[in-house]
DNA sequence: CTGTATGCAAAGGTTTTGCATCGGG
DNA sequence: CCCGATGCAAAACCTTTGCATACAG
C-alpha cells in the first residue's frame, strides 16, 4: 500500500484521505466494484464524498497505472459470432478483429476448471493501432 | 442473409424493413459499429428512422443470436495489474477472476503478427455463475 | 502559500421506456 | 385484423465538467 501512495505522488497526484481510502478498498475488494459500489462504501467514511471526486479519483488511479478499468462504452455490435480476439486502440478507439485460435481451448479450460458455464467469450486487446502509434511518436 | 431472416421469424420476431437493412449493414460491416454508427448508416435508406427503434432492433438481434454486443456498462475497476481471465455472469453481473496462464502468449502473438503495440488485455468469459445456473433449472 | 482536490450542481452522452400509430404475418 | 414494431418525446442512467472552497505539500 505505501508503495503505492508512493507511486502516485511519483505520478504527480496529492494522496487525500479519500484517495487513500478508494485505493485501500480497491487494494482489499477482487469484485471489480462500479463507481457506484465504491461511492457506497467509501460514503460509510466519508459521509460527504460526492461522486464526481470518486470519477475524478478512479481516472487518476487510472492514470497513475494503479487500477484498470473494463469498459466499453458506448457499446459495440458485432455480426461475428465466432470467438476471435479485438484489437481495440485507446487511442482512436477503432476494434480489429484478430483470429485468435485458442479462444476455444481457453473455453473449454473453464468449464473444466469451475462449475461457471461458459457462453462465449470476448478477448479484448489494448493498445495502439498501427496508425495512432506512429502518430505518438512523431 | 436468408438464413438470418429465417432464424429471426424462429424466434418468434418480424421480419421489417428497418430490421433487414440493419442486418445487411451488420453483415457488411466488419468494424463493430456502435447504436450512433448504425443509426447514421440507416437514416440514409429510413430518412424517419428512430434512435429507439434501432437500439430495440439491436437488443432483438442480440435475443435472436444473430448479433453479439461489446459492452461493460457501468464500468467496473480492477486493482489486480496482472493479465487474467474475467468470468462475467450475465444474469446477475458479478465477475470472478479466472487465471489464465496463456494471456501473455497470446499478447506475444498479436506483437508477433501484426503491427499493433500490445499494452493490456482483458479475457472476457460470459455464461452464467454456479448460483445463476442452478436458480435457471429450478 | 500555491495550486491541486473536493463537493456541488449542472451538463453531456448513452440507453431505455411509454404511448399512439403503423404495418407485417 | 391483431399484435408486435416504429417513431417521437421524455425519462433513466452513467460519467464528465465548471466553479467556489478546502487542504496537501
Amino acid at each position: 500500500m505505501e508503495e503505492n501512495f508512493k507511486k502516485l505522488r511519483q505520478e504527480g497526484f496529492r494522496l487525500t484521505p479519500q484517495r487513500a481510502s478508494i485505493m485501500k478498498f480497491m487494494r482489499d475488494n477482487l469484485s471489480h466494484p462500479t463507481a457506484e459500489e465504491i461511492f457506497s462504501h467509501i460514503r460509510k467514511e466519508f459521509p460527504s464524498i460526492s461522486f464526481s471526486t470518486v470519477y475524478n479519483t478512479l481516472r487518476t488511479l487510472r492514470e497513475a497505472g494503479l487500477i484498470r478499468e473494463l469498459l466499453y462504452s458506448p457499446s459495440r455490435f458485432d455480426s461475428n459470432l465466432e470467438d476471435h480476439c479485438h484489437l481495440v486502440c485507446i487511442d482512436c478507439n477503432k476494434i480489429e478483429d484478430f483470429v485468435y485460435s485458442d479462444a476455444n481451448r481457453m473455453k473449454t479450460e473453464v468449464s473444466y476448471q469451475t462449475r461457471f458455464e461458459v457462453e462465449s467469450c470476448d478477448v479484448g486487446i489494448f493498445g495502439l493501432c498501427p496508425g495512432c502509434r506512429d502518430k505518438e511518436r512523431e
